[in-house]
DNA sequence: CATGCAGTACGATTAAACTCGTACATAGGA
DNA sequence: TCCTATGTACGAGTTTAATCGTACTGCATG
């Protein structure tokens, strides 16, 4: 049955390294806003995006292709960006790409357990 | 400053006797989806109700009017049915009034935590 | 039985979001 | 230098949601 609770996954926490480009405009941890966090998260797509990047990411960012996702790939940059603009996500420019990874640190501060529901998310069947 | 994170607030169980009228039409526990739920607190005004219900209600059920909302009745309507449809709130008629309270048990069983941030939630300045 | 009250149903308007095609910019390599 | 690959910017079409006026239903009470 698809309603059973999956164990805590393990989100690991990627320290940054000072020598990195600038991030691209962003709120500030203090301007994170629940709702405007919520609805960024309301779309299946963008969940799985969170998601695997909080499960399967390494130590360092990853680039939009990275994901695998079948859709035109200025889709996936309105995507990208409605995450970074709600705070989800951080993005930095690395010559022709731009990479991305959840700002863990932030959201766990302000909105303790919300990534662990992220985390443990259960794709529809249809994605 | 506002991005203070709230102790977490107690959330109170309201157990359901038996002689109640049935519920108006919601989704089951195991259908409950991540994306839905967000989607349906994603919405200022439906966080406030919420809110309200988790941190002070009584025992019983309250009617759309308890919550002192300044929005035309068709409009309240249209919010309390869209929390109901995602799973959010249950429903009872209660003769002339249609009475909602939190489905705190079956929230906390599918996205647990999920509760305790739209307590913690600090209202915009606008509301 | 007439009035008031709680709330729904319906429909129109407006605003926002999703989707995606096309054109464009740039870095790196043959 | 030309080509390719990554990804953005812009704009259009479509869909979804929010907002709210108006009309309506049904109970309760005088």
């Amino acid at each position: 049955m698809s309603a059973t609770v999956r164990e805590a996954p393990v989100i690991k926490v990627v320290p940054e390294p000072d020598d990195l480009p600038e991030p691209l405009p962003e709120p500030a941890v203090e301007d994170l806003r629940l709702e405007t966090v919520l609805g960024a998260l309301s779309d299946p797509l963008r969940l799985r995006i969170v998601q695997k990047l909080l499960l399967e990411s390494e130590a360092f960012d990853h680039s939009c292709g990275w994901f695998g996702l079948d859709r035109p790939k200025s889709s996936l940059t309105h995507h990208f960006k409605a995450l970074r603009e709600a705070g989800v996500t951080r993005q930095r420019q690395y010559g022709l790409e731009r990479r991305s990874h959840v700002r863990v640190a932030d959201l766990d501060a302000r909105f303790p357990g919300l990534l662990g529901l992220v985390a443990a998310w259960t794709p529809p069947d249809t994605a």
